[in-house]
DNA sequence: CAGAACTGTGTCTAGAGTACACTGTGTCTG
DNA sequence: CAGACACAGTGTACTCTAGACACAGTTCTG
Protein backbone atom coordinates (compact mmCIF):
# COMPACT_ATOMS: atom_id res chain seq x y z
CA UNK A 1 0.00 0.00 0.00
CA UNK A 2 2.88 2.26 0.17
CA UNK A 3 3.72 2.94 -3.43
CA UNK A 4 -0.42 3.61 -4.04
CA UNK A 5 -0.23 6.16 -1.35
CA UNK A 6 2.19 8.19 -2.73
CA UNK A 7 0.79 7.37 -6.37
CA UNK A 8 -2.73 8.29 -5.12
CA UNK A 9 -1.19 12.10 -3.91
CA UNK A 10 -0.32 12.31 -7.08
CA UNK A 11 -3.02 11.89 -8.81
CA UNK A 12 -5.51 13.58 -6.86
CA UNK A 13 -4.23 16.21 -4.78
CA UNK A 14 -4.13 19.91 -6.50
CA UNK A 15 -0.24 20.68 -7.14
CA UNK A 16 0.70 23.48 -5.17
CA UNK A 17 3.09 26.16 -7.01
CA UNK A 18 6.30 26.81 -4.16
CA UNK A 19 7.15 30.27 -3.96
CA UNK A 20 10.76 29.96 -3.19
CA UNK A 21 13.38 29.10 -5.89
CA UNK A 22 13.50 28.74 -9.28
CA UNK A 23 10.86 28.20 -11.97
CA UNK A 24 9.98 24.64 -12.65
CA UNK A 25 10.86 24.32 -16.47
CA UNK A 26 8.37 20.80 -16.17
CA UNK A 27 5.49 20.20 -15.06
CA UNK A 28 3.22 16.60 -14.43
CA UNK A 29 1.77 17.27 -17.41
CA UNK A 30 4.60 17.66 -20.00
CA UNK A 31 6.39 14.57 -18.28
CA UNK A 32 2.98 12.39 -18.20
CA UNK A 33 2.21 13.29 -21.92
CA UNK A 34 5.72 12.20 -22.79
CA UNK A 35 5.50 9.34 -21.18
CA UNK A 36 2.62 8.24 -23.29
CA UNK A 37 4.53 9.27 -26.20
CA UNK A 38 6.68 7.17 -26.30
CA UNK A 39 4.78 4.06 -24.41
CA UNK A 40 2.41 4.65 -27.16
CA UNK A 41 5.05 4.42 -29.75
CA UNK A 42 7.89 1.65 -28.61
CA UNK A 43 5.77 0.04 -25.83
CA UNK A 44 6.13 0.15 -21.83
CA UNK A 45 9.62 -1.43 -22.43
CA UNK A 46 11.13 1.68 -24.21
CA UNK A 47 9.56 3.90 -21.09
CA UNK A 48 13.01 4.63 -19.08
CA UNK A 49 13.42 7.87 -17.28
CA UNK A 50 16.47 8.17 -18.66
CA UNK A 51 14.28 8.54 -22.35
CA UNK A 52 11.60 10.81 -20.86
CA UNK A 53 14.10 13.43 -19.39
CA UNK A 54 16.22 13.29 -22.74
CA UNK A 55 12.55 13.91 -25.12
CA UNK A 56 12.83 17.01 -22.42
CA UNK A 57 15.74 18.41 -22.47
CA UNK A 58 16.71 17.60 -19.29
CA UNK A 59 18.26 15.05 -17.10
CA UNK A 60 16.39 12.37 -15.39
CA UNK A 61 16.93 13.86 -12.25
CA UNK A 62 14.65 16.56 -13.51
CA UNK A 63 11.92 14.29 -13.49
CA UNK A 64 12.36 13.17 -9.36
CA UNK A 65 11.44 16.45 -8.35
CA UNK A 66 8.09 15.84 -10.15
CA UNK A 67 7.39 12.58 -9.80
CA UNK A 68 8.63 10.24 -7.18
CA UNK A 69 9.19 7.46 -8.83
CA UNK A 70 8.67 5.61 -12.42
CA UNK A 71 5.50 4.07 -10.80
CA UNK A 72 3.68 6.88 -10.10
CA UNK A 73 4.49 8.14 -13.69
CA UNK A 74 3.51 5.35 -14.89
CA UNK A 75 0.22 5.78 -12.45
CA UNK A 76 0.37 9.09 -13.89
CA UNK A 77 0.49 8.14 -17.55
CA UNK A 78 -2.79 5.49 -16.98
CA UNK A 79 -5.13 8.22 -15.82
CA UNK A 80 -4.33 10.64 -18.69
CA UNK A 81 -4.28 7.82 -21.31
CA UNK A 82 -7.54 6.51 -20.42
CA UNK A 83 -8.77 10.19 -20.72
CA UNK A 84 -12.44 11.56 -19.32
CA UNK A 85 -14.92 9.31 -19.62
CA UNK A 86 -18.06 9.61 -22.39
CA UNK A 87 -20.99 11.71 -20.79
CA UNK A 88 -23.87 9.40 -21.39
CA UNK A 89 -26.66 11.38 -19.12
CA UNK A 90 -26.77 13.53 -22.63
CA UNK A 91 -27.27 10.18 -24.57
CA UNK A 92 -30.85 9.31 -25.80
CA UNK A 93 -31.85 5.76 -25.63
CA UNK A 94 -31.86 3.14 -22.22
CA UNK A 95 -28.91 1.54 -20.36
CA UNK A 96 -28.16 -0.78 -22.72
CA UNK A 97 -27.35 1.45 -25.56
CA UNK A 98 -25.38 3.48 -23.21
CA UNK A 99 -23.27 0.41 -21.96
CA UNK A 100 -22.71 -0.34 -25.28
CA UNK A 101 -21.35 3.20 -26.29
CA UNK A 102 -19.46 3.00 -22.90
CA UNK A 103 -17.69 -0.68 -23.08
CA UNK A 104 -16.88 0.47 -27.05
CA UNK A 105 -15.21 4.60 -26.06
CA UNK A 106 -13.46 2.02 -23.52
CA UNK A 107 -12.13 -0.14 -26.13
CA UNK A 108 -10.74 2.63 -28.34
CA UNK A 109 -9.39 4.20 -25.22
CA UNK A 110 -6.91 0.83 -24.85
CA UNK A 111 -6.44 0.32 -28.15
CA UNK A 112 -4.92 3.72 -28.57
CA UNK A 113 -2.80 3.16 -25.41
CA UNK A 114 -2.13 -0.32 -25.15
CA UNK A 115 0.85 -0.36 -22.27
CA UNK A 116 -2.26 0.41 -20.16
CA UNK A 117 -3.60 -3.22 -20.50
CA UNK A 118 0.33 -4.32 -18.91
CA UNK A 119 0.25 -1.65 -16.56
CA UNK A 120 -2.91 -2.20 -14.88
CA UNK A 121 -2.50 -5.68 -13.47
CA UNK A 122 -2.23 -6.02 -9.95
CA UNK A 123 -2.26 -3.59 -6.94
CA UNK A 124 -2.38 -0.02 -7.89
CA UNK A 125 -3.86 3.40 -7.58
CA UNK A 126 -7.03 4.14 -8.80
CA UNK A 127 -7.11 7.99 -10.53
CA UNK A 128 -10.20 10.12 -11.06
CA UNK A 129 -10.34 9.55 -14.22
CA UNK A 130 -10.82 5.56 -14.01
CA UNK A 131 -12.99 6.49 -11.44
CA UNK A 132 -15.13 8.29 -13.64
CA UNK A 133 -15.66 5.40 -15.91
CA UNK A 134 -17.08 3.78 -13.50
CA UNK A 135 -19.22 6.21 -12.17
CA UNK A 136 -20.94 6.59 -15.92
CA UNK A 137 -21.46 2.89 -15.85
CA UNK A 138 -23.01 2.60 -12.70
CA UNK A 139 -25.32 5.80 -13.65
CA UNK A 140 -26.19 3.81 -16.65
CA UNK A 141 -27.65 1.02 -14.64
CA UNK A 142 -29.16 3.35 -11.68
CA UNK A 143 -33.00 2.89 -11.83
CA UNK A 144 -33.07 -0.59 -12.66
CA UNK A 145 -34.18 -3.24 -10.45
CA UNK A 146 -30.48 -4.56 -10.09
CA UNK A 147 -28.40 -3.96 -6.31
CA UNK A 148 -25.99 -1.60 -6.03
CA UNK A 149 -23.39 -5.10 -5.97
CA UNK A 150 -25.15 -6.47 -9.36
CA UNK A 151 -24.61 -2.96 -10.99
CA UNK A 152 -20.86 -3.05 -9.75
CA UNK A 153 -20.39 -6.27 -11.11
CA UNK A 154 -21.93 -5.52 -14.86
CA UNK A 155 -19.29 -2.85 -15.08
CA UNK A 156 -16.43 -4.96 -13.90
CA UNK A 157 -17.89 -7.74 -16.53
CA UNK A 158 -17.89 -5.21 -19.16
CA UNK A 159 -14.38 -4.19 -18.70
CA UNK A 160 -13.05 -7.84 -18.62
CA UNK A 161 -14.64 -8.00 -22.17
CA UNK A 162 -13.15 -4.59 -23.21
CA UNK A 163 -9.86 -5.29 -21.73
CA UNK A 164 -9.41 -9.16 -23.11
CA UNK A 165 -10.52 -8.06 -26.65
CA UNK A 166 -7.78 -5.17 -26.49
CA UNK A 167 -5.35 -7.64 -24.95
CA UNK A 168 -5.79 -9.75 -28.34
CA UNK A 169 -5.85 -6.76 -30.60
CA UNK A 170 -2.15 -5.49 -29.02
CA UNK A 171 -0.47 -8.98 -28.97
CA UNK A 172 -1.36 -9.74 -32.70
CA UNK A 173 -0.42 -6.29 -34.27
CA UNK A 174 -3.22 -3.68 -34.97
CA UNK A 175 -5.28 -4.76 -38.03
CA UNK A 176 -7.08 -7.87 -38.41
CA UNK A 177 -6.15 -9.13 -35.27
CA UNK A 178 -9.00 -11.71 -35.21
CA UNK A 179 -7.58 -13.12 -38.74
CA UNK A 180 -4.13 -13.08 -36.99
CA UNK A 181 -5.22 -15.31 -34.04
CA UNK A 182 -6.44 -17.73 -36.01
CA UNK A 183 -3.57 -17.85 -38.29
CA UNK A 184 -1.05 -17.92 -35.11
CA UNK A 185 -3.28 -20.77 -33.98
CA UNK A 186 -3.57 -22.96 -36.94
CA UNK A 187 0.22 -22.74 -37.22
CA UNK A 188 0.63 -24.38 -33.81
CA UNK A 189 -1.73 -26.80 -34.31
CA UNK A 190 -0.65 -27.92 -37.88
CA UNK A 191 0.29 -31.42 -37.86
CA UNK A 192 -1.33 -31.78 -33.70
CA UNK A 193 -4.86 -31.63 -35.34
CA UNK A 194 -5.46 -35.39 -33.53
CA UNK A 195 -4.03 -34.05 -30.25
CA UNK A 196 -6.60 -30.65 -30.52
CA UNK A 197 -9.56 -31.84 -33.03
CA UNK A 198 -12.67 -29.67 -31.99
CA UNK A 199 -9.93 -26.93 -31.87
CA UNK A 200 -9.12 -27.66 -34.89
CA UNK A 201 -12.73 -28.14 -36.72
CA UNK A 202 -13.29 -24.76 -35.38
CA UNK A 203 -10.72 -23.12 -36.71
CA UNK A 204 -11.22 -24.50 -39.80
CA UNK A 205 -15.21 -22.75 -39.49
CA UNK A 206 -13.73 -19.19 -38.57
CA UNK A 207 -14.78 -16.58 -40.93
CA UNK A 208 -11.86 -14.73 -39.25
CA UNK A 209 -13.72 -12.05 -38.96
CA UNK A 210 -13.08 -9.31 -36.30
CA UNK A 211 -16.62 -9.64 -33.94
CA UNK A 212 -14.93 -10.54 -30.59
CA UNK A 213 -15.82 -7.41 -29.45
CA UNK A 214 -19.11 -7.41 -30.31
CA UNK A 215 -20.65 -10.97 -29.64
CA UNK A 216 -18.87 -10.98 -26.16
CA UNK A 217 -20.74 -7.60 -25.22
CA UNK A 218 -24.09 -8.92 -27.22
CA UNK A 219 -23.64 -11.84 -24.84
CA UNK A 220 -23.15 -10.15 -21.56
CA UNK A 221 -25.89 -7.64 -22.57
CA UNK A 222 -28.07 -9.97 -23.08
CA UNK A 223 -27.80 -11.43 -20.06
CA UNK A 224 -27.89 -8.29 -18.00
CA UNK A 225 -31.56 -7.77 -20.17
CA UNK A 226 -32.62 -10.99 -19.38
CA UNK A 227 -31.75 -10.51 -15.46
CA UNK A 228 -33.96 -6.94 -15.71
CA UNK A 229 -36.73 -7.90 -17.49
CA UNK A 230 -37.61 -10.72 -15.12
CA UNK A 231 -37.16 -8.19 -12.17
CA UNK A 232 -40.23 -6.45 -13.88
CA UNK B 1 8.62 -13.35 -33.00
CA UNK B 2 11.94 -13.75 -32.35
CA UNK B 3 11.80 -14.43 -28.59
CA UNK B 4 8.40 -16.75 -29.11
CA UNK B 5 9.86 -19.01 -31.28
CA UNK B 6 12.24 -20.23 -28.81
CA UNK B 7 10.08 -20.26 -26.84
CA UNK B 8 6.96 -22.14 -28.55
CA UNK B 9 10.23 -24.69 -28.97
CA UNK B 10 10.90 -24.92 -25.39
CA UNK B 11 7.32 -25.43 -24.82
CA UNK B 12 6.61 -28.09 -27.13
CA UNK B 13 9.47 -29.83 -28.52
CA UNK B 14 10.48 -32.96 -26.86
CA UNK B 15 13.89 -32.22 -25.45
CA UNK B 16 15.89 -35.05 -26.33
CA UNK B 17 18.69 -35.90 -23.49
CA UNK B 18 22.04 -35.45 -24.71
CA UNK B 19 24.79 -38.27 -24.38
CA UNK B 20 27.98 -37.03 -24.01
CA UNK B 21 29.42 -34.80 -21.46
CA UNK B 22 28.38 -34.46 -17.25
CA UNK B 23 24.83 -35.54 -16.09
CA UNK B 24 22.64 -32.60 -16.20
CA UNK B 25 22.23 -31.99 -12.04
CA UNK B 26 18.83 -29.85 -13.30
CA UNK B 27 15.60 -30.08 -15.71
CA UNK B 28 13.13 -28.22 -16.85
CA UNK B 29 10.53 -29.29 -15.08
CA UNK B 30 12.63 -28.81 -11.55
CA UNK B 31 13.60 -25.13 -13.08
CA UNK B 32 9.46 -24.55 -13.96
CA UNK B 33 8.70 -25.72 -10.65
CA UNK B 34 11.30 -23.85 -8.31
CA UNK B 35 10.11 -20.90 -10.55
CA UNK B 36 6.33 -21.46 -9.51
CA UNK B 37 7.36 -21.56 -5.90
CA UNK B 38 9.23 -18.38 -5.90
CA UNK B 39 6.68 -16.67 -8.03
CA UNK B 40 3.88 -18.20 -5.95
CA UNK B 41 5.15 -16.74 -2.82
CA UNK B 42 6.69 -13.30 -3.26
CA UNK B 43 5.39 -12.42 -6.94
CA UNK B 44 6.92 -12.13 -9.71
CA UNK B 45 8.92 -9.42 -9.61
CA UNK B 46 11.26 -11.57 -7.03
CA UNK B 47 11.36 -13.89 -9.64
CA UNK B 48 15.19 -13.68 -10.43
CA UNK B 49 17.40 -16.27 -12.33
CA UNK B 50 19.81 -15.80 -9.29
CA UNK B 51 17.06 -16.77 -6.95
CA UNK B 52 16.05 -19.75 -8.94
CA UNK B 53 19.68 -20.83 -9.49
CA UNK B 54 20.13 -20.55 -5.35
CA UNK B 55 17.22 -22.35 -4.62
CA UNK B 56 18.58 -24.90 -6.76
CA UNK B 57 22.10 -25.23 -5.35
CA UNK B 58 23.57 -23.60 -8.55
CA UNK B 59 24.70 -20.51 -9.74
CA UNK B 60 22.60 -18.85 -12.28
CA UNK B 61 24.74 -19.37 -15.08
CA UNK B 62 23.66 -23.22 -14.56
CA UNK B 63 19.96 -22.35 -15.59
CA UNK B 64 21.39 -21.26 -19.22
CA UNK B 65 22.30 -24.14 -19.96
CA UNK B 66 18.66 -24.92 -19.70
CA UNK B 67 16.38 -21.91 -20.71
CA UNK B 68 17.58 -19.09 -23.35
CA UNK B 69 16.28 -16.40 -20.95
CA UNK B 70 14.06 -15.32 -18.73
CA UNK B 71 11.40 -14.59 -21.24
CA UNK B 72 11.53 -18.38 -22.13
CA UNK B 73 11.10 -19.56 -18.23
CA UNK B 74 8.36 -17.33 -17.64
CA UNK B 75 6.64 -19.01 -20.26
CA UNK B 76 7.28 -22.53 -18.87
CA UNK B 77 6.26 -21.75 -15.75
CA UNK B 78 2.77 -20.12 -16.97
CA UNK B 79 2.18 -23.36 -19.29
CA UNK B 80 3.28 -25.76 -16.25
CA UNK B 81 0.89 -23.31 -13.96
CA UNK B 82 -2.11 -23.40 -15.51
CA UNK B 83 -1.50 -26.85 -15.55
CA UNK B 84 -4.06 -29.13 -17.53
CA UNK B 85 -7.49 -28.72 -18.77
CA UNK B 86 -10.35 -30.35 -16.42
CA UNK B 87 -11.63 -33.36 -18.55
CA UNK B 88 -15.24 -32.30 -19.65
CA UNK B 89 -16.12 -34.92 -21.91
CA UNK B 90 -16.83 -36.92 -18.72
CA UNK B 91 -19.49 -34.59 -17.36
CA UNK B 92 -22.69 -34.87 -17.24
CA UNK B 93 -24.82 -31.77 -18.18
CA UNK B 94 -24.91 -29.90 -21.17
CA UNK B 95 -22.43 -27.49 -22.54
CA UNK B 96 -23.57 -24.86 -19.94
CA UNK B 97 -22.70 -26.93 -16.97
CA UNK B 98 -19.66 -27.82 -19.16
CA UNK B 99 -18.44 -24.28 -19.60
CA UNK B 100 -19.48 -23.32 -16.17
CA UNK B 101 -16.86 -25.79 -14.28
CA UNK B 102 -14.16 -25.12 -17.43
CA UNK B 103 -14.44 -21.16 -16.08
CA UNK B 104 -14.32 -21.67 -12.27
CA UNK B 105 -11.50 -24.14 -12.66
CA UNK B 106 -9.63 -21.99 -14.55
CA UNK B 107 -10.34 -19.29 -12.03
CA UNK B 108 -9.08 -21.24 -9.39
CA UNK B 109 -5.95 -22.10 -11.23
CA UNK B 110 -5.17 -18.11 -11.77
CA UNK B 111 -6.41 -17.95 -8.27
CA UNK B 112 -3.31 -19.73 -7.12
CA UNK B 113 -0.87 -18.51 -9.28
CA UNK B 114 -1.94 -14.79 -9.28
CA UNK B 115 1.68 -14.12 -11.18
CA UNK B 116 -0.26 -15.97 -14.24
CA UNK B 117 -2.34 -12.69 -14.89
CA UNK B 118 0.71 -10.24 -15.15
CA UNK B 119 2.57 -12.53 -17.06
CA UNK B 120 0.12 -13.44 -19.66
CA UNK B 121 -0.19 -10.09 -20.97
CA UNK B 122 0.82 -8.86 -24.73
CA UNK B 123 2.12 -10.99 -27.92
CA UNK B 124 3.93 -14.56 -26.07
CA UNK B 125 3.88 -18.10 -26.54
CA UNK B 126 1.26 -20.35 -26.54
CA UNK B 127 1.79 -23.74 -24.82
CA UNK B 128 -0.12 -27.31 -24.82
CA UNK B 129 -1.60 -26.42 -21.78
CA UNK B 130 -2.90 -23.37 -22.76
CA UNK B 131 -4.10 -24.83 -26.12
CA UNK B 132 -5.70 -27.80 -24.38
CA UNK B 133 -7.83 -25.30 -22.37
CA UNK B 134 -9.14 -24.14 -25.42
CA UNK B 135 -9.54 -27.41 -26.79
CA UNK B 136 -12.07 -28.30 -24.22
CA UNK B 137 -14.30 -25.28 -24.34
CA UNK B 138 -14.68 -25.70 -27.91
CA UNK B 139 -15.45 -29.25 -27.79
CA UNK B 140 -18.09 -28.42 -25.30
CA UNK B 141 -19.89 -26.15 -27.45
CA UNK B 142 -19.38 -28.14 -30.67
CA UNK B 143 -22.69 -29.47 -31.62
CA UNK B 144 -24.25 -26.46 -30.67
CA UNK B 145 -25.41 -24.21 -34.11
CA UNK B 146 -22.85 -21.98 -33.10
CA UNK B 147 -20.21 -21.24 -35.51
CA UNK B 148 -16.50 -21.61 -35.25
CA UNK B 149 -16.11 -18.14 -35.06
CA UNK B 150 -18.81 -17.37 -32.18
CA UNK B 151 -17.29 -20.50 -30.61
CA UNK B 152 -14.01 -18.85 -30.46
CA UNK B 153 -15.68 -15.77 -28.74
CA UNK B 154 -17.17 -17.43 -26.70
CA UNK B 155 -14.47 -19.22 -25.07
CA UNK B 156 -12.90 -15.32 -25.03
CA UNK B 157 -15.10 -13.85 -23.21
CA UNK B 158 -15.54 -16.32 -20.55
CA UNK B 159 -11.36 -16.44 -20.12
CA UNK B 160 -11.83 -12.24 -20.09
CA UNK B 161 -14.68 -12.21 -16.94
CA UNK B 162 -12.20 -15.22 -15.34
CA UNK B 163 -9.14 -12.68 -15.52
CA UNK B 164 -10.78 -9.78 -14.68
CA UNK B 165 -12.10 -11.11 -11.26
CA UNK B 166 -8.78 -13.33 -10.68
CA UNK B 167 -7.26 -10.13 -11.20
CA UNK B 168 -9.35 -8.24 -8.62
CA UNK B 169 -9.06 -10.50 -6.33
CA UNK B 170 -5.00 -11.13 -6.22
CA UNK B 171 -4.98 -7.04 -6.08
CA UNK B 172 -7.24 -7.01 -3.05
CA UNK B 173 -5.26 -9.63 -0.98
CA UNK B 174 -7.10 -12.98 -1.16
CA UNK B 175 -9.95 -12.98 1.19
CA UNK B 176 -12.59 -11.33 0.67
CA UNK B 177 -11.28 -9.38 -2.42
CA UNK B 178 -14.55 -8.01 -3.12
CA UNK B 179 -15.66 -6.20 0.38
CA UNK B 180 -11.36 -4.80 -0.01
CA UNK B 181 -12.36 -3.68 -3.19
CA UNK B 182 -15.26 -1.77 -1.92
CA UNK B 183 -13.30 -0.40 0.87
CA UNK B 184 -11.05 0.99 -1.14
CA UNK B 185 -13.07 2.57 -3.54
CA UNK B 186 -15.10 4.13 -0.45
CA UNK B 187 -11.75 5.41 0.84
CA UNK B 188 -11.02 7.20 -2.51
CA UNK B 189 -14.40 8.35 -2.38
CA UNK B 190 -15.26 9.69 1.10
CA UNK B 191 -15.13 13.71 0.75
CA UNK B 192 -15.81 13.46 -3.11
CA UNK B 193 -19.45 12.14 -3.27
CA UNK B 194 -20.31 15.01 -4.74
CA UNK B 195 -18.19 14.13 -7.74
CA UNK B 196 -19.21 10.58 -7.96
CA UNK B 197 -22.78 10.32 -7.04
CA UNK B 198 -24.22 7.52 -8.45
CA UNK B 199 -20.96 4.86 -7.44
CA UNK B 200 -21.51 6.72 -3.77
CA UNK B 201 -24.95 5.50 -4.03
CA UNK B 202 -24.19 2.18 -5.46
CA UNK B 203 -21.26 1.37 -2.90
CA UNK B 204 -23.64 1.87 -0.03
CA UNK B 205 -25.77 -0.20 -1.30
CA UNK B 206 -23.21 -2.93 -2.34
CA UNK B 207 -23.34 -5.92 0.08
CA UNK B 208 -19.82 -6.78 -0.16
CA UNK B 209 -20.51 -9.84 -1.26
CA UNK B 210 -18.27 -12.27 -3.09
CA UNK B 211 -20.22 -12.64 -6.41
CA UNK B 212 -19.02 -11.45 -9.21
CA UNK B 213 -17.67 -14.39 -10.43
CA UNK B 214 -20.92 -15.72 -10.47
CA UNK B 215 -22.95 -13.26 -11.26
CA UNK B 216 -20.37 -12.51 -15.00
CA UNK B 217 -20.45 -15.88 -15.63
CA UNK B 218 -24.19 -16.06 -15.20
CA UNK B 219 -24.65 -12.78 -17.66
CA UNK B 220 -22.70 -14.42 -20.58
CA UNK B 221 -24.07 -17.52 -20.13
CA UNK B 222 -27.52 -16.25 -19.74
CA UNK B 223 -26.28 -14.30 -23.44
CA UNK B 224 -25.04 -17.66 -25.40
CA UNK B 225 -28.14 -19.66 -24.36
CA UNK B 226 -30.20 -16.90 -25.40
CA UNK B 227 -28.84 -17.15 -28.86
CA UNK B 228 -28.43 -20.79 -29.15
CA UNK B 229 -32.06 -21.65 -28.29
CA UNK B 230 -32.98 -18.33 -30.90
CA UNK B 231 -30.82 -21.00 -33.21
CA UNK B 232 -32.78 -23.99 -32.39
C1' DC C 1 41.86 -39.49 -24.92
C1' DA C 2 39.13 -36.50 -27.53
C1' DG C 3 35.33 -34.01 -27.73
C1' DA C 4 31.04 -32.67 -26.17
C1' DA C 5 28.16 -31.12 -22.45
C1' DC C 6 27.69 -28.78 -17.62
C1' DT C 7 28.85 -25.38 -14.32
C1' DG C 8 31.34 -21.45 -12.25
C1' DT C 9 33.91 -16.93 -12.32
C1' DG C 10 34.36 -12.60 -14.08
C1' DT C 11 32.52 -8.99 -16.71
C1' DC C 12 29.33 -5.89 -19.31
C1' DT C 13 25.20 -3.31 -19.80
C1' DA C 14 20.86 -1.03 -18.76
C1' DG C 15 18.09 1.21 -15.75
C1' DA C 16 16.12 2.83 -11.22
C1' DG C 17 17.23 5.58 -7.61
C1' DT C 18 20.50 8.24 -4.02
C1' DA C 19 23.92 11.82 -2.49
C1' DC C 20 25.32 16.01 -2.99
C1' DA C 21 26.96 20.19 -5.11
C1' DC C 22 25.56 24.15 -7.74
C1' DT C 23 22.38 27.66 -9.25
C1' DG C 24 18.56 30.57 -9.30
C1' DT C 25 14.72 33.08 -6.74
C1' DG C 26 11.76 34.90 -3.44
C1' DT C 27 11.46 36.32 1.57
C1' DC C 28 13.03 38.16 5.70
C1' DT C 29 15.85 41.20 8.48
C1' DG C 30 19.14 44.91 9.84
C1' DC D 1 16.61 48.95 0.61
C1' DA D 2 20.50 45.80 0.45
C1' DG D 3 22.26 41.71 1.63
C1' DA D 4 21.66 37.20 3.85
C1' DC D 5 19.35 33.06 3.70
C1' DA D 6 16.33 29.36 2.95
C1' DC D 7 14.45 26.70 -0.36
C1' DA D 8 13.39 24.89 -5.00
C1' DG D 9 15.19 23.09 -9.40
C1' DT D 10 18.82 20.89 -12.01
C1' DG D 11 23.08 18.36 -13.02
C1' DT D 12 27.13 15.16 -12.02
C1' DA D 13 28.69 11.19 -10.00
C1' DC D 14 27.68 7.16 -7.91
C1' DT D 15 25.29 2.69 -6.08
C1' DC D 16 22.63 -1.31 -6.70
C1' DT D 17 20.14 -4.85 -9.06
C1' DA D 18 19.43 -7.96 -12.64
C1' DG D 19 19.88 -10.10 -17.18
C1' DA D 20 23.07 -11.91 -20.17
C1' DC D 21 27.79 -13.04 -22.45
C1' DA D 22 32.67 -14.95 -22.67
C1' DC D 23 35.39 -18.24 -21.39
C1' DA D 24 37.86 -21.30 -18.34
C1' DG D 25 37.49 -25.48 -15.75
C1' DT D 26 35.29 -29.93 -15.05
C1' DT D 27 32.98 -34.28 -16.04
C1' DC D 28 31.53 -37.88 -18.65
C1' DT D 29 31.04 -41.09 -22.81
C1' DG D 30 32.33 -42.97 -27.31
Amino acid sequence: MAVEATAMALLWEQQTASKRGPKPTLSLDMIATTGIEIADADGLAALTMQRVAERLGVTKMALYRYVPGKVELVALMIDRGIGEPPRLERMTGGWRRKLDTWARQMFDRFAGHPWALEATVGARAIGPNELGWLEEATAALTGTPLTGGEILDVAVTLIGQVRMIAQQAAAMGTRDPEQAMDEAMNAVLSGREDRFPALAAVLADSAGKNQALDFGLRCILDGVQLLIDRRN
